[in-house]
DNA sequence: CGGTGTCTTGACGGTACTCAAAATCTGTGG
DNA sequence: CCACAGATTTTGAGTACCGTCAAGACACCG
């Protein structure tokens, strides 16, 4: 069976922490399925296709029609615009547990493009519409999430907009610590899968500042790089006072 | 009676093109009460505190206890991050028929100020998820509000990440046009009540480096300004083009 | 072990920031 | 109606931060 091929998931497509555990998908991840009750899980479960993604897949164009939603249960992607000149701005990544490509417009408004092998689950509009028809505490759920959403977007506005250079990337990494904490994985080691050119289409910069910016970091000492896509921050604090502007 | 003083709203908070329109505030416009019928607008109504507000009246700061959901019905807001150092990041400007103050924490994630004087309805966080729970299209409404909120959020963020100043300016210049346009306010002449600062603000430009962009525009004649916080926007076409960089 | 993609580092230039001063606008009161 | 004060805007000059271009180092993978 080719890996790409999409499998009814006999097992759920919910990472949860919520009323009920996933069989397979276990880790505690706030995915909307959290929402969803045995009953809920089940019904759904039949309305999903599970799919094994790689690196460099795209799971929707910008402009496409929005005919479903794609949960991520595994692995991490990026959301871009692409811009006419050929650059492209990272609206923000994404990992397990998160709810990409649902939008009420007719189209979606970004590219959403994996960065790591992972996993995925779609379902149609239709069924997701119908889902928070019938499960009203999923559309509780939904808003919940659109609500973090936008503050996660308004926070980097504002790192893209008052911090300089060495301070953005500082602002990043703490986001990325915060992400993995949500994900309940360690937050002094995290993963990195994203490279210097995407981290500075997130951050409004060109790649070697995000790459001089790192030597600056780990010049002080706020920033390791055992190796393998793995970052360390020995100080979150200090980081995070950096960011903010509270040193130099 | 002191104009700041709360008044029990006989009439309702919503500027609403709803299933029945508002009495007083006629506008046409897509507040979340436009999901309401005419018992539920009656029922909200009892709920509400509708307020006379003025220039650089603050709503809400930024880390106060969230108690209360803000409908904005007359007049333009901003919202804003304050930065340890004293300077602000513009999240948005917001007008009549947004929402404010809506989250699912605990408190405020910004400062919301008023740049004009204004009308707004207050409704106590309690009876605001009752209507959500009483109501399910506003809990729908809510969502396409939040999602398009965000849509805007995105859209700040390429600007502010990936356009020049002049650029910036113009694309400014767009959503302001482009707000006009969905309350059915003319396009082509709009007020403009905020200064060069706050646009600098929220564009992540210096306030000069706006003052700047707005001359290179009138020297193009895509931009003339009248007077009394007035723009004229003669050629929005070439403006967005400007904006996406498809000239210079 | 070679090839490709990514990262680092250096040199230079440009866009936008800062500081400063003049000009314009706005509202107030004579 | 005009004068005045404060706020806002414009314009100029100098500078700093970051973008661009280029070359070399490094890491990863077949």
């Amino acid at each position: 069976m080719n890996p790409v091929d999409s499998t009814r998931a006999s097992e759920t497509c919910a990472p949860t922490s919520g009323p009920v555990a996933c069989a397979k998908c276990g880790s505690r991840v706030a995915g909307i399925c959290a929402a969803l009750d045995m009953a809920g899980l089940e019904e759904i479960s039949h309305e999903t296709r599970r799919t094994q993604v790689n690196p460099r897949d795209v799971l929707y164009h910008e402009g496409d029609s929005a005919q479903s939603v794609v949960m991520l249960t595994r692995g991490v992607a990026k959301l871009t615009r692409q811009m006419p000149d050929g650059r492209q701005q990272v609206l923000g990544f994404r990992f397990a547990g998160d709810i990409l490509g649902f939008t009420t417009r007719r189209t979606f408004l970004s590219d959403a493009e994996m960065l790591t092998e992972g996993q995925v689950c779609r379902i149609s509009r239709r069924d997701f519409e119908g889902m928070l028809a019938r499960f009203p505490a999923t559309q509780r759920r939904l808003i919940e999430l659109c609500s973090q959403e936008l503050a996660e977007t308004q926070e980097q506005l504002v790192t893209v907009g008052r911090r300089q250079a060495e301070q953005r990337v500082a602002a990043f990494l703490i986001t990325l610590a915060e992400a993995a904490r949500r994900r309940n994985q360690p937050h002094d080691v995290l993963d990195m899968p994203m490279t210097r050119a995407e981290i500075g289409d997130l951050l409004g910069l060109a790649l070697e500042t995000v790459s001089r910016a790192f030597t600056a970091l780990k010049k002080r000492g706020l920033v390791k790089e055992p190796g393998g896509h793995k970052v360390e921050l020995p100080d979150i604090p200090a980081l995070a006072a950096l960011a903010d502007g509270d040193m130099d």
